[in-house]
RNA sequence: GCUGAGAUCGUGUAGUGGCAAUCACAGGAGACUGUAAAUCUCCCGCCUUUUGGCUCCGAAGGUUCGAGUCCUUCUCUCAGCA
C-alpha cells in the first residue's frame, strides 16, 4: 500500500531505545533524531526561511487551530497548502489543535503552565474558571476564538479536514491534553476520549487520502497521540491501543519535564511499533529534554521555548542559561557563546544583543532566536552523530554536566 | 523689579487635612516546554531574615489631636510684563 512517509532506522544504540534514522516525506527527508522548528502560524517568529535553513532547521511544525482562525482553512487550501503559502520547501507538520483544548481550556488564565504542580493565584478563579475559552465534550470541543470571541466547534473530523487543507506532510490526531493537576479519574476519561478521537481522526484521514489518490495528489501522514499523564497503566494502555492502529507514526503528549522521560516515555516507546517514528510533543526547552528523549526512543521534538525565550531575553549557552537583558552584559563584547557556530555568535556580541533588546529593537529578537534555535537544533544533530560514532553517553555526560553543573545533572545519569 | 504658576522616591507625574505617599518610565532580578507570549511576575527611600522599625513630599517656622495638603518667611525654577 502507498504510504505518505517512510521511516528507515539506520542505527540503534545498544542497551537503549535510541535510534538514528530518516523520515522521508513528499517535501524531503528529516534525519532523526531531529528538532522540529516551531512555526505555529506558518512562520517561525522573527525568522525568514533562509535563516531557519541556515541554522539547520529541517522541518517546521504549524498549528491547525491558529491557521483555522487566521488566515482560515480555505485560504490555506487556495494558497496551495502551507509549503507554498509560507514558501517553505522542506517537510512540514501540523498539530491538531488538541493543545489548545488545554491552553485555552483548563489552563486559561489560571496560572497553570505545562510544569505547574499547583494552581497559582486566585483560588476562586481556579475552581470556577468561567472565562475559559474551550469546553470539551465526547463529540468535540467548543472554542471561543481568542481573536474575536466567536464561537467555534472542532471535532476530530473537522481537524483532519482542516489539516488536509493546510496540507502539511504529517498531521496529528485531535487529542485532549489534560492539566498536570488532573486526577486519575479525569485522566482516564480524557484518554478514552483521545482514543475514540484517534479512531475518528484516522477514519476521516483515510477518506481524505483516498480523495488525494483520486486527484493524483501526494498522500499526507497521520500520527496518533499517546496520552495518560503520569499514570503507568494508562500510558501503557494508550500505547497499546494506538500502536495497534494504522498510524504513520506517534506523537507523545502530556510530558512536561525531563525527569518524567525515563519513566513516562519509556513506558510508551517500549510498546509502540519500533518501525514507526515517535514525536515528543512540546518538549525541548532544556538540553536534558533532548538527551533523555533520544535515549528513551524519541525521533523528533518540537518546542516553542527556544524562540519564545529568545524573544524574552533568555539565551542558551553551553554553561547554562543567561538573561541577556541583565545589566552585566552592557559592556560584554564577547559572543553569546564562544563555542556556538550560529550566525549571531559569529558576528555579534552580547553587548549588542543586550542593547537591541533593551531598546526594543526588532533585530534583537531575531538574533536571539537564531542563536537559541541553532543551539537546540545543533544539540540534537550532535546527539545523532554521537550515536553513529558510538559515544552518546560520553557526549551526554560532558554536555549536561557543563550545562547544569555536576550536582544538578546527576539526576539525568541515574539510569545510565 | 513686578505679576502669576510651581518645587513629591533617577525622570515625568497623582495626591488639597487623617492610620498617607499614586501611576508610568527608567533601573534590579526571575519565569517561560504540541505559542492568546517582543509576554508575565517580583523588587525599586533607609534598616531588618521576617514580623517590624526609621525616615520622608525645596528650607525654616506656625496653625491643628493630626500637614505634600492650610498660614508666614526664605531659596530656587518656569512663564508673562518691565
Amino acid at each position: 500500500m502507498q504510504k505518505a512517509i517512510t521511516f528507515t532506522i539506520e542505527k540503534k544504540l545498544d542497551g537503549t531505545l535510541a535510534r538514528v534514522g530518516v523520515i522521508q516525506t513528499p517535501h524531503g527527508d528529516i534525519k532523526t533524531p531531529a528538532f522540529i522548528v516551531g512555526g505555529t502560524k506558518a512562520t517561525v517568529k522573527t525568522l525568514t526561511n533562509e535563516q531557519v535553513i541556515a541554522l539547520g532547521g529541517q522541518s517546521v511544525l504549524a498549528n491547525t487551530y491558529h491557521l483555522m482562525l487566521r488566515p482560515g482553512a480555505d485560504v490555506m487550501a487556495a494558497a496551495g497548502g502551507i509549503n507554498k503559502f509560507m514558501n517553505w520547501n522542506g517537510p512540514t507538520i501540523t498539530d491538531s489543535g488538541g493543545f489548545q483544548v488545554f491552553s485555552l481550556g483548563m489552563a486559561y488564565k489560571k496560572g497553570i503552565d505545562a510544569t505547574s504542580h499547583s494552581e497559582k493565584g486566585d483560588s476562586k478563579q481556579a475552581t470556577h474558571n468561567s472565562t475559559q475559552l474551550a469546553k470539551v465534550t465526547d463529540e468535540g470541543v467548543y472554542f471561543r476564538s481568542h481573536v474575536n470571541g466567536e464561537q467555534l466547534y472542532m471535532t476530530p473530523e473537522s481537524s483532519m479536514e482542516i489539516q488536509h487543507k493546510i496540507a502539511a506532510d504529517i498531521h496529528m490526531a485531535f487529542d485532549e491534553l489534560t492539566s498536570p493537576l488532573a486526577g486519575r479519574e479525569y485522566i482516564k476519561r480524557a484518554m478514552d476520549r483521545t482514543h475514540a478521537w484517534a479512531e475518528r481522526s484516522l477514519k476521516r484521514h483515510q477518506e481524505l487520502n483516498d480523495e488525494h489518490i483520486a486527484r493524483e495528489e501526494p498522500l499526507q501522514a497521520l500520527y496518533g497521540i499517546v496520552q495518560g499523564a503520569r499514570e503507568e497503566d494508562y500510558r501503557k494502555a494508550s500505547a497499546t491501543f494506538l500502536g495497534q492502529r494504522d498510524f504513520d507514526g506517534y506523537g507523545i503528549g502530556g510530558v512536561f519535564e525531563p525527569e518524567e522521560v525515563p519513566s513516562t516515555v519509556r513506558w510508551i516507546t517500549e510498546i509502540l511499533p519500533e518501525d514507526k517514528p515517535r514525536h515528543l510533543l512540546g518538549l525541548g526547552s532544556q538540553p536534558a529534554d533532548l538527551f533523555l528523549g533520544v535515549q528513551y526512543g524519541i525521533d523528533t521534538f518540537d518546542c516553542v521555548a527556544p524562540t519564545r525565550q529568545a524573544r524574552n531575553g533568555a539565551l542558551f549557552t553551553y554553561d547554562g542559561r543567561l538573561n541577556i537583558k541583565n545589566g552585566g552584559f552592557k559592556t560584554d563584547f564577547t559572543p553569546i557563546d564562544a563555542d556556538c557556530d550560529c550566525y549571531t555568535c559569529q558576528n555579534y556580541t552580547r553587548a549588542y544583543v543586550h542593547h537591541l533588546q533593551r531598546s526594543d529593537e526588532i533585530l534583537g529578537l531575531t538574533l536571539a532566536s537564531i542563536h537559541n534555535e541553532r543551539f537546540v537544533v545543533r544539540t540534537v544533530d550532535l546527539i545523532r552523530q554521537s550515536i553513529i560514532d558510538g559515544n552518546f553517553f560520553e557526549y551526554k555526560k560532558t554536555f549536561l554536566t557543563r550545562y547544569y553543573g555536576e550536582e544538578r545533572a546527576a539526576v539525568f545519569f541515574e539510569k545510565d
